[in-house]
DNA sequence: AAGTTAGTTTTGTTT
DNA sequence: AAACTAACTT
């Protein structure tokens, strides 16, 4: 345990009951949650009863990375292949040598509800609807009660659901307390979406939490049973728990009150979400005993950049209060930079990084550009493209919403015994079979009023309404081919079971309907072939693989093919992300770009006064709080808006951090010119 | 000639 | 994602 100082090591000391660790930005935390779980461990703690948990798979495997070669893990005896892949020996511990779980809430609470499915009451078949299924349900939901997109748009649906599902609100309830039209609007649509979602057995990510949330409030003996399971309770990022999350983890640490909650009031930013920052708050009032360390000596960035920091929020008004010690003495005086529109700003940023890279010594992989919003990184990527720098675009689309991918998890679920209907949909004419809109809508009518699965249907177990003859050969072809996959699926492997799939669906023919150029039809195939590997991959690296266990983790995010990014970001690339995607990353060098009125503080948060703004202001906190050596901050005296150029004002936490005025709302009028 | 499907264009874009 | 338009099927 050496290098900790005094404070550091008192929260790694304090083994037993609740524990609250307030660790700023940049103090050291990961460090603290995995020494702390060392540490158990020596004291003689079975490795098995301790659960640390995170919000994102990307914490959850650096963790598990730094913890490993820590603890003296048992490696597994090396498969053949694992000769010729050394990579994939690494991290994997024998199956007899238990290990300390590390894990998202997402998956705990999927294992949760697996070993319980039988207490849940009803068939619940772990299709896991993500963010595009949720959108497309909304959106069949909202068309059958007759609102148009005028009304409500199925992002706003989704926007009140997920409201309503992170405070645990039935339906039921959403209607009898709604209060605007819109509102009833959507609790109506709401009770829809859940009935359709349970017709389905499908859930999604919200009702995870949800469900497991329920299961322990309604029955006792589940409940007791999980929280026998474990001694120890880690809890990282503690400010972004929402109200399912903190019950599960009231739930589940009730007993041994074995409790170590980490997190940062002052880095919460995903009120949007559902996260509360209350609960970190008021902690003490759960768990009266619980001890609190003040983690507050900043090894990350030099003084004048944490001054900044410390300068921005304090404007917060409802906060624990810390104050951040740099420990690098010294440092430069972050630079304000206005430049007259937004191709000048990304062309002097790019400029000025170049200029570090020669002179400085520096390398891509030492700057970050930070953002607010998605539509900001164009014009940095058209520069950077010019001055042939590598870049990353972090964050973006994710490798589970590429098309391709969710093309085929579809098409894998059409191996289930009982397919849900968004995964029919999302193939049925892909590639084209010739059956189009009119016919969807045909046997989509036919499966609600005679009350047959649509696979059913399709299948020809059941009925199928009046269709074209060319129609019905379609379906027919589609039926053919996965029947045979289904035939010959026993003998085969996953990995052939999936090639046999693609081959017979012929899945090629949709990329190469799409994708003329045989560049992108390249790198499309081999989306689906990244599939593939992961697919075998998973099915080396379990006992006993079966294709829905591995959808489960695909969507769940727990195999990660999306290391691409990371890989890349490794391999020495200038990263462009958004300040909320920065949140846990450190930069020597990080630009801010777009420092307006409007942009951070974003206009959506401007309409929420008391806690959009604050919120905001924890956002610039955490993107100061990511440069290491250097910050600079920009903004562009006027930005395109609807093809015309429009003039902007200079975000009001620039005047606040640079001690302009005392008023926030100095920045509203003062115009800069 | 009507009804469908396939392919193209326009529109609208937070986190 | 919706609205059009051209092409195809029956």
């Amino acid at each position: 345990m050496n290098g900790l100082n005094p404070d550091q090591l008192d929260a790694v000391n304090t083994l037993s009951g609740p524990l609250l660790v307030l660790a700023g930005a940049g103090t050291g935390k990961t460090r603290v949650i995995t020494y702390r779980i060392v540490k158990l461990i020596q004291t003689g703690t079975p490795r098995e009863r301790i659960l640390a948990v995170t919000f994102t798979n990307k914490a959850a495997n650096e963790m598990r990375e730094r913890l490993m070669p820590m603890i003296d893990v048992k490696q597994k005896t090396p498969q053949p292949h694992d000769k010729f892949k050394p990579k994939y020996a690494k991290n994997r511990f024998a199956e007899d040598d238990p290990q300390p779980t590390v894990s998202t809430f997402h998956s705990l609470c999927v294992k949760i509800l697996r070993r319980q499915i039988d207490k849940l009451g009803y068939p619940l078949k772990f299709a896991i609807y993500n963010r595009g299924d949720q959108e497309s349900l909304a959106r069949t939901v909202l068309r059958e009660i007759n609102v148009n997109d005028k009304m409500m748009a199925p992002n706003q649906l989704l926007f009140h659901i997920s409201n309503w599902k992170c405070k645990s609100l039935k339906p039921g309830d959403a209607i009898m307390q709604s209060e605007s039209d819109a509102q009833h609007l959507a609790a109506i649509a709401y009770q829809r979406y859940q009935r359709q979602l349970k017709i389905s057995g499908a859930v999604d990510f919200d009702d995870l939490l949800l469900l497991t949330e329920e299961l322990f409030r309604t029955h006792e003996e589940v409940r007791s049973e999980e929280a026998a399971r474990f001694d120890h309770l880690l809890i990282d990022e503690y400010q972004d728990t929402n109200t399912s999350q903190y019950r599960i983890v009231k739930a589940l640490a009730s007993q041994h009150r074995n409790l170590c909650v980490v997190g940062d009031d002052d880095q919460s930013i995903y009120g949007w979400r559902g996260a509360e920052v209350e609960h970190i708050l008021s902690f003490n009032r759960d768990w009266p005993d619980a001890k609190v360390v003040r983690l507050e000596d900043n090894y990350r960035s030099t003084t004048s950049i944490i001054s900044l920091a410390n300068t921005l929020i304090k404007f917060n008004k409802t906060r624990h209060d810390k104050v951040l010690r740099a420990a690098r003495p010294g440092g430069d005086v972050p630079a304000l930079r206005q430049y007259d529109n937004e191709t000048v700003e990304a062309q002097e940023t790019v400029r000025s990084i170049q200029r570090r890279l020669e002179e400085k010594g520096r390398e891509p992989r030492d700057f970050a550009i930070l953002f607010r919003t998605n539509e900001q990184p164009r014009p940095f990527e058209t520069e950077l493209r010019k001055a042939k720098l590598p870049y990353v675009l972090v964050g973006g689309m994710s490798f589970f919403d590429r098309k391709e991918v969710k093309d085929l998890l579809a098409y894998f679920r059409l191996l289930d015994a009982e397919p849900d209907d968004i995964s029919i949909l999302r193939i049925i004419n892909k590639p084209p079979r010739g059956i189009g809109k009119k016919s969807i809508e045909k046997l989509l009518d036919h499966s609600v009023k005679q009350k047959v699965p649509l696979w059913d249907m399709i299948a020809g177990d059941a009925e199928r309404p009046k269709l074209t003859s060319a129609v019905d050969r379609g379906l027919n072809g589609l039926v053919e081919s996965i029947g045979i996959v289904k035939a010959q699926m026993g003998g085969l492997s996953l990995v052939e079971t999936a090639r046999l799939l693609i081959d017979r669906t012929n899945y090629k023919a949709e990329i190469e309907k799409t994708y003329s150029e045989p560049e992108d039809r390249e790198s499309h195939w081999a989306v689906v072939e990244q599939i593939v590997s992961a697919l075998g991959e998973y099915e080396r690296s379990t006992r006993k693989p079966t294709l829905s266990k591995f959808l489960d983790k695909l969507l769940l995010g727990d195999q990660s093919p999306d290391d691409d990014k990371e890989k890349q970001l490794k391999k020495n690339a200038i990263a462009l992300m958004t300040m909320h995607s920065a949140k846990g990353l450190e930069f020597p060098e990080v630009y801010m770009v777009g420092l307006e009125e409007g942009i951070l503080p974003h206009k959506r948060s401007l309409e929420d006064d008391d806690a959009g703004v604050p919120e905001e202001r924890r956002l610039c906190y955490v993107g100061v709080t990511r440069a290491e050596e250097l910050l600079t901050l920009s903004m562009s005296l006027s930005r395109m808006k609807w093809g015309k150029a429009k003039p902007t004002n200079l975000s009001r936490f620039v005047f606040e951090m640079f001690g302009k005025t005392d008023s926030p709302n100095y920045a509203r009028r003062k115009r800069v010119q």
